[in-house]
DNA sequence: TCGATCCCGTA
DNA sequence: GTACGGGATCGAG
């Protein structure tokens, strides 16, 4: 090591321990003490130290601690960090711990009474540079970010993410450099500090105004020009608050420094204390670490670093020249490229819709690329046919289509999409059957789940850094929005060529890692089979009666008209029911009611629990208002919407299912979505009946029964869970006898609320406000529900210990989804992605699970001789068919046995799954 | 015309 | 507490 210029490393050792306390699973020692927190702590001081010979590592350490529990702060505004809650109980006694650890390392430890952590950290950075040395600080705190130099002499480094936290890591999350941070943190506030700041001002505002105005000064200053009036009013009525804000997070400096810079240096670390202090926690890995090694545990050698896979990689960077793009528009030229292709061995295409959602309308074009930056497109349908001009030179659409053809039926030409289902629909209605097919998307989906987004802009942007041409930037938007097929050649040509470009370049990328990561089973064996079989779901559509639609529509038109009359008499005056802000003004300005909760915009909350609250006060408007609700969303969402939804070339309509946009591998449906047709409410249900077979046919109904707890018991291998399953009983009774010894109505109840908990990845004071019960009650629940069913709690902590690992869940078949907040700082944003990583595995499995049945359901209904059956409809755990009267029974029993055995052969559950069939005129009477 | 917010329907 | 999509309102452009 030279004598270069002195890094000082300034560890956060207080905040460091809660986040390690909240995101590490918890750890015993040897005297039966959590110790989690300080093990976290004590691995990382050892890497730290461990740099000490390498490159931008510490030649100068120490670690800074808060001491006491007010500071100059609370002199400044007594709210200051009043709200904060006691620390953990089993974290108290780990937090003196720290300085042993600390003194283990024999580093030194810094801390003052009436300082906080941050102020001598900002104060030791300061003197360090002075004396011209490097710093950085070893924290995520975003107060501290305020200290971090422009010039690279003061970084910070996030131990829990294993990143350097600079300039320009400031700059992306925060929109300013550092020098302006302070402002931004004042606007924003922090609830967590009980730092004020202004209300509704969050981080975007913040940002925004300071980048604006320069400082917070010239934005209060500013304040009376802002247009928008609630943004301008609370600025003016809170410009105190905001400076008193700035001053609460301003870092000082005003203290000597309790240890002098140079007795910070960094030595080898002598190796008695440090194996005293481990072998009294009784920490074998760090001891045996030790071995060998010296007290130092560096040598080049590190332990094995997390088995972690690729993942998406950098991005390649990649030139595009749109200009390079062919246009196709004779026979001959057309019939070059389809031979390349076919030399080639593959071609990636696209298709261009005429209007409307997806490529309902026809066709307009198609554009292919045989290699990278080498594509094209061929204009089929553009322009009006008019008898006085012949529209742009194009081939025809059935002229290219007949050429095209052979190309894609070519079982020895791989044909590569992003999203095919749309569009092989629309080949198939022109008899088209492309095979065989690669999807980018799909792929995307299961190598990258829960990363990110997959549509095709959005992984060009991921993969390439590189803008796709929008489609607005062709078509224009809005109202004037022109149809693909009516844009100029020349642009449609830059547009559609440039996607095939790119599908063909990220198939590129992402074909080698499907067998690497292990995506190939779910990809191949579930997503992409699934394509052909949800586009014909898609192309047949759902029979909806519209005479009894708008009847329905009728009716409670009519029922709404009159509660709205009701409620302004009770309300004293006519306002718009339907906005929640003016009805918490009525309810509690204009009424003057109690106990209105205001949310972060201000407004009071008025969604069904708070109505019903006031409804138990014998408030009659609130009852009549949660009525209007009702009927309100029941017209407008369904019976209304669904009348305009109806296609009125085939009488029926027609949801689409996105293939990747549920994180956990479910299916969703749009225009219409179907998969939240009312069903709860007597009311509600009747839209089920506007659901009908067509004549001569029968809707029939197979849903699975809790399929999602079944996969539970098996997943957490729960016995009794497991054997109420095998033997047909009632789970939640059950699950009420285990934890409460009855099985009363009550009772039951609370453990089917508890069983559905388990599901979302608990917690005690969700629990409890579902409930209604005290946080303590939930967590004694909890506790109560985890010493019956072990399993349970082993699978969340073996859970979320892998995903913290390896960043991503799996479910049965090997889906993945990714978390990668899993080990955010930000506890809200940490804790969300554990309770989603809980509950991904299982809800994911019940969606492969139903995916394979319906990936089999078309030809074991060909096999039964059903083929006239045609399955119309996936909610999640159900399938809807329309089947020809008098083979439902024979239709049930085929569909029940693909249902239930659909994990087979891959996985063997250890619970049967139950397939309950109906069927009917209409989905109503089928369910 | 667009995005954010609130509210609410399903599994 | 999980996973979605969509309607209305509101405020901005």
């Amino acid at each position: 090591m030279s004598d270069a210029q002195p890094h000082l490393y300034l560890v956060d050792g207080s905040s460091y321990i809660f986040r390690a306390y909240h995101r590490l699973p918890p750890l015993t020692n040897r005297h039966g003490m959590n110790t989690g927190a300080v093990y976290g702590y004590t691995a990382m001081l050892w890497k730290l130290a461990d740099g000490l010979s390498k490159a931008d590592g510490p030649t100068h350490m120490a670690v800074i601690l808060d001491k006491g529990s007010s500071s100059f702060r609370n002199a400044m505004y007594d709210q200051y960090k009043a709200h904060r809650p006691p620390a953990p109980e089993d974290l108290k006694p780990q937090l003196p711990l720290i300085r042993v650890a600390t003194r283990a390392f024999s580093i030194p430890c810094i801390e003052e009474e009436g300082l906080e952590a941050d102020d001598i950290i900002a104060c030791y950075t300061a003197a360090a540079r002075q004396a011209g040395w490097k710093v950085t600080i070893v924290s995520s705190d975003k107060d501290l970010m305020q200290l971090i130099e422009d010039d690279g002499s003061v970084d910070m480094l996030d131990t829990m993410n294993d990143r350097r936290i600079d300039r320009d890591y400031v700059v992306e999350k925060f929109g300013v450099p550092p020098q302006q941070l302070g402002d931004v943190l004042a606007l924003m506030g922090d609830s967590v500090d009980n730092v004020p700041g202004v209300p509704g001002i969050g981080p975007k505002t913040a940002s925004q105004l300071i980048q604006e105005h320069g400082s917070l000064e010239a934005v209060l200053a500013a304040a009376p020009e802002i247009k928008k009036p609630k943004l301008r009013e609370n600025l003016i009525a809170h410009a105190d608050n905001a400076r008193l804000s700035r001053e609460l997070v301003r870092l000082v400096c005003e203290m000597n420094l309790p240890e002098p810079l140079e007795a910070l240096a960094l030595q080898n670390i002598p190796e008695a204390p440090l194996r005293e202090f481990l072998e009294e926690q009784g920490w074998k890995s760090l001891l045996n670490r030790m071995v060998g090694q010296g007290a130092r545990p560096s040598n080049g050698e590190r332990p094995p670093a997390p088995v972690r896979e690729a993942g998406p990689g950098a991005p390649e960077a990649i030139s595009v020249d749109r200009s390079t793009y062919a246009t196709i528009s004779d026979a001959a030229t057309l019939g070059q490229w389809i031979a390349e292709a076919r030399a080639q061995g593959r071609v990636a295409i696209d298709l261009q819709g005429d209007g409307g959602h997806g490529l309902a309308e026809g066709l307009a074009g198609v554009s292919l690329a045989i290699g990278p930056g080498k594509a094209a497109y061929v204009p089929l349908g553009h322009g009006t046919p008019d008898l006085l001009n012949e529209g742009p030179a194009q081939l025809g659409l059935k002229e290219g289509l007949g050429l095209l053809r052979p190309l894609l039926e070519d079982e020895s030409v791989l044909k590569l999409g992003h999203n095919l289902k749309d569009q092989l629909k629309l080949l198939a209605e022109q008899g088209i059957v492309v095979s065989p097919v690669e999807d980018v998307m799909l792929a995307s989906f299961a190598l990258d789940g829960g990363r990110y987004g997959h549509a095709l802009d959005e992984l060009v942007k991921r993969h390439f850094e590189h803008e796709c041409l929008p489609l607005k930037a062709v078509c224009g938007t809005g109202q004037k929005a022109i149809r693909f097929g009516d844009a100029p050649i020349a642009a449609a040509t830059e547009y559609a060529a440039e996607n095939a470009d790119m599908v063909w370049r990220l198939w590129q990328r992402l074909e080698h890692r499907l067998a690497a990561e292990h995506a190939t089973r779910v990809y191949r064996l579930v997503d992409l089979p699934l394509v052909p079989v949800v586009g014909a779901m898609e192309r047949d559509g759902v029979k909806v009666d519209r005479a009894y639609l708008a009847e329905l529509s009728g009716t409670f038109a009519a029922e709404t008209a009159s509660l709205e009359e009701r409620i302004f008499a009770a309300a004293g005056g006519p306002f718009t029911i339907g906005s929640p802000q003016q009805l918490g003004q009525v309810l509690y300005d204009r009424l003057g009611l109690k106990g209105g909760r205001k949310g972060k915009s201000g407004n009071y909350s008025t969604d069904q629990a708070e109505l019903e609250r006031l409804e138990a006060d014998g408030v009659e408007v609130a009852r009549l208002v949660l009525d209007w609700r009702l009927l309100t969303k029941l017209r407008q969402t369904y019976t209304d919407a669904l009348q305009a939804q109806i296609d009125p070339k085939s009488g029926r309509v027609h949801t689409r299912y996105a293939l990747a946009a549920a994180q956990t591998g479910r299916l969703s449906s749009t225009d219409p979505n179907l998969q939240n047709i009312p069903i709860r409410t007597e009311l509600g249900a009747k839209i089920r009946n506007a659901f009908i077979a067509e004549e001569g046919f029968s809707l029939l109904s197979a849903d699975y029964g809790q399929i999602e707890l079944r996969l539970a018991a098996h997943i957490a291998d729960v016995p009794q869970l497991k054997e109420a399953f095998a033997k047909g009983e009632d789970i939640h009774t059950m699950t009420a006898m285990e934890l409460f010894g009855d099985a009363g109505k009550d009772s039951r109840g609370k453990a089917k609320t508890i069983n559905f908990a388990i599901l979302y990845g608990i917690s005690s004071w969700g629990l409890a406000g579902r409930l209604g019960i005290s946080r303590d009650e939930g967590k004694a629940m909890i506790d109560r529900y985890f010493e019956r069913f072990p399993g349970i709690k082993d699978y969340i902590s073996t859970t979320l210990e892998k995903v913290r690992e390896r960043g991503y869940s799996e479910t049965l078949f090997g889906r993945k989804t990714h978390f990668p907040n899993i080990r955010s700082s930000i506890m809200s944003l940490r804790q969300g992605a554990e309770r989603a990583a809980i509950n991904a595995p299982i809800q994911g499995t019940s969606a492969d699970i139903i995916k394979r049945a319906m990936v089999r359901m078309p030809g074991a209904l060909a096999d039964a001789g059903l083929s006239d059956a045609r399955m119309l409809l996936q909610v999640h755990d159900e399938l809807v068919f329309e089947v020809p009267q008098g083979r439902e029974e024979q239709a049930a029993e085929v569909i029940r046995d693909v249902m239930a055995n659909a994990a087979a052969p891959v996985v063997t559950l250890d619970v049967p799954l139950s397939v309950e069939v109906g069927w009917g005129a209409n989905w109503g009477v089928a369910h």
